[in-house]
DNA sequence: TAGTTGCTCAGGGGAATCCCCGATTGAGGT
DNA sequence: ACCTCAATCGGGGATTCCCCTGAGCAACTA
């Protein structure tokens, strides 16, 4: 059995062309031109894979991503859009579509993301494939921090409840320790790491996502 | 003319049955199978497509990606790996890497991969994808935020720069009032936000990536 | 043994923070 | 005209933060 696709894009145009490019190799299940109408008819068909447009009048894409991902959490979204704004790519992922392609993407390559999609790939751009990579390696935090190793067992403890927001007299209760002993260790991790006060530590710890 | 793959994995007879594979359709223009010969070998053949594993004695992938993407920025990276681990696949992307794909990998889909890695998508196996795209979402700042509505205009510039971590008095530098008014302001956001100090804003604010 | 390092604590002082109490101005709505 | 609210400022006080000097104790090192 082929896969079944849903398609949703307010231009009505487009949308007659994508159906004919893709019918011979999938099955289209059934077609809406705006959001609310998208959020029935995914709902009646259960398709296998949603190709979305991003830019609706009526809220756009991701309305219908949101309204439909919890009830049906197996469907898989592809979005298809004019935009490769980086807003709209994170409001598609973030709602939880699982790929994002332009609409300059000719047939077969179209016809391809649905497939890989369906398997469960993600499928990109090229140029999108790259913003998101550099996201990705950003998110995440550096485990080996050569800036950490100067410090003490009990300092990197001390920084982290500081960096969490405690107050000097609630690390001391949480540490069995003296305020004046807590003061010791924050002003040596301060000079240890060339700050001034527990804000730019704070924020020093934030920005390696030390928490 | 046929893209240009090299080979790096420290098991010589996986390398001789990818090698084998994919010989008919890409042209393999070397292989290694320690860090050093890797790094010598992808300098001088210039390949379109370097196919590598994440695990070897000397270091590893990473290794080899770091070495080569600085004076050959053009040649795309495939890791290819038996561990599916979060840090290993972190380690790739954040070296350079533009595709991760595990050893259970058919020949079809990885000839697949390659191609696709070599047009400038990114590749990764199913389950892979949805975890690159959940740190993705994760990562990025969250534009619409109900909490954020019930702060003035003023109280968010105040906030976004005690986020960052300046004291009241360079905050009032910076927006040209007075320390009171600054104090007037984050009294305001706070019980606004039901936080009781700066420390936990700040705390706040880099949770939801205000910076 | 002598020296170093990590962890603990204290006193004191100056700065910063936070919360009261107010106040004025201006823009916008009823 | 009256009210509300955002934005601006001030005094004063309690608390917290940051830095300085100084010191005891345990553990490891030379």
């Amino acid at each position: 059995m082929s896969t079944k696709v849903f398609l949703v894009d307010d231009h009505r145009l487009f949308l007659a062309g994508v159906r004919a490019e893709l019918a011979e190799e999938f099955s289209i299940v059934g077609t809406a031109h705006d959001v609310d109408a998208a959020i029935d008819g995914i709902r009646s068909f259960k398709p296998d894979v949603v190709l979305i447009d991003v830019h609706m009048p009526d809220g756009g894409g991701v309305a219908v991503v949101e309204g439909v991902a919890e009830t049906n959490p197996d469907i898989k979204f592809l979005a298809l859009s004019v935009s490769d704004r980086a807003e709209d790519v994170i409001a598609m992922i973030r709602a939880g579509a699982r790929g994002y392609v332009t609409k300059t993407i000719g047939p077969e390559e179209l016809a391809d993301a649905i497939r890989r999609i369906h398997v469960g790939d993600a499928v990109f751009s090229p140029r999108l494939a790259g913003f998101v990579l550099d996201a990705f390696a950003g998110a995440i935090p550096s485990a080996d921090d050569p800036e950490m190793d100067q410090l003490t067992v009990r300092e990197k403890d001390v920084l982290r409840l500081i960096a969490r927001g405690f107050a000097y007299k609630q690390v001391a209760r949480k540490l069995n320790i003296s305020i004046k002993t807590v003061e010791t260790h924050v002003s040596s991790v301060l000079r240890k790491l060339q700050l001034s006060n527990r804000h730019e530590l704070a924020r020093w710890a934030s920005k390696r996502r030390i928490v």
